[in-house]
DNA sequence: CTTGTCGTACTAACATGTTAGTTGACGTAT
DNA sequence: ATACGTCAACTAACATGTTAGTACGACAAG
């Protein structure tokens, strides 16, 4: 009944727009693409195809697949095929159990050790959410609802910590694709992250955490009815 | 009045004796030099000499090296060389701040979730560490106290957990093979576990904790004066 | 119609050849 | 002696050739 199962267009992303080495910028256009869901779940990346596809030898593709595949984007069947990895609700689970440890004890930090000059960075973002919110205007939330997020990783001082907490959660930002954005969940991401910010403020770290948890909390359990609506997704 | 620095001789870990695919071989092989410090922070890594140590050819041994790259354990130089990275206070201190993270994640989990199979195994290991004090058997401890932390990585139920956390803190273990162990410390340690243990058996997420976090704050405290008592492992 | 075997076509994994950029030594001028 | 420009040797990065293992369809047997 199956043809083959999947087979992949190439509407990757032109790498020469990209920075970094070969390999680097292979890797992030595969990545987008999956990310995306440009490559679905299930479909095969052909070595042959994307070398041709970007202008380039198997080298920088076989060592962007390897950092795909350790990243749990791939799952690489040896000596015979990789496809884009099957959604699995344990893996997003885990990737947002993983998330809210590192987040937790990011914003426990923040709160405990932060400068009068972040705080104020970090209300300036908050006010930059609800214009946007006042606005309509989705993609501007969905921007600043990351940085919001990729802000307070930074202000731990700790460099790694913002690209670890995002590769942890690979699974859970393409899952969140899937996800449509609606205006009252935006107006509840909001308020939580109010709490956060307030909380921050007043230097609680405890009362930072929990607020942080709470908000973790909300995007696992929309996540989750994923599994019986759209189970094409997930592994046969 | 330097060579040329530093030069790697091979004697590295036969990659027979190891399973998995030829790259990932001999990424566990260099791993290990590299964490026993057979392969000291400067040490210029040279392809060549390494595939003809090992007999293998390049293939394997680059994927190994990126892998070694992004876990922090080498410096790539581009278009240059590769060399073991040097010792960075602030990256053993931003490893055992992720670590912290990801154990009290999982500490607090188990004391919440385990069954009380898990319970028994954990008191099991336990008395097994009690048993290697008495005998003075050191290896033995540094085994058991390994096996303890892996375990309540596993009780979680995360598959990744483990691995994760070990990878974040490569750099506290490899600086931790500078530390004599001492059977004071020990001792120390064991009453440290005791602690952790008890209040899971209790399931008391909030005490299991913090007796994790006491107990992962005397190994940064013991790390601290490595970089003036060491400062030819940091960075120049 | 089901089941098992064989063979082919395709792939990842590995080996090897090529390119281009960096480093550091050496000679030269100051 | 010291600072600087040149150049040769070495390296990572990239391209390409080779090997061997897997999946899948055709076909034969039950």
């Amino acid at each position: 009944m199956t043809t083959v199962d999947d087979i992949d267009v190439s509407q990757l992303k032109e790498i020469n727009s990209l920075e970094g080495s070969l390999a680097q910028r292979v890797y992030l256009s595969l990545k987008d693409a999956i990310l995306t869901l440009a490559f679905p779940p299930g479909a095969i990346l052909r070595k042959g195809a994307i070398c041709e596809a970007l202008g380039v030898s198997r080298s920088p593709v076989s060592e962007a697949i390897a950092r795909l595949s350790a990243e749990g984007l791939v799952d690489v069947i040896p000596q015979s095929a990789t496809r884009a990895s099957y959604f699995s609700m344990e893996e997003i689970r885990e990737g947002a159990f993983l998330r809210e440890a590192l987040e937790l004890a990011a914003v426990g930090k923040v709160a405990r050790d932060c400068t009068d000059e972040q705080i104020a960075k970090i209300r300036r973002n908050f006010r930059m959410q609800l214009l946007s919110i006042e606005d309509g205007d989705f993609a501007g939330f969905y921007q600043s609802d990351e940085e919001f997020h990729a802000m307070l990783m930074e202000f731990t001082g700790y460099s790694r910590l913002k690209a670890l907490s995002q590769m942890v959660s690979l699974q859970v930002t393409r899952a969140r694709m899937i996800l449509l954005p609606s205006p009252g969940r935006a107006g509840e991401t909001v308020e939580e992250h109010r709490a956060i910010v307030d909380a921050i403020t007043d230097r609680d770290p405890a009362r930072a955490q929990a607020a942080m948890q709470a908000h973790l909390a909300q995007l696992v359990m929309r996540l989750a009815p994923l599994e019986t609506e759209r189970p094409e997704l997930f592994r046969p």
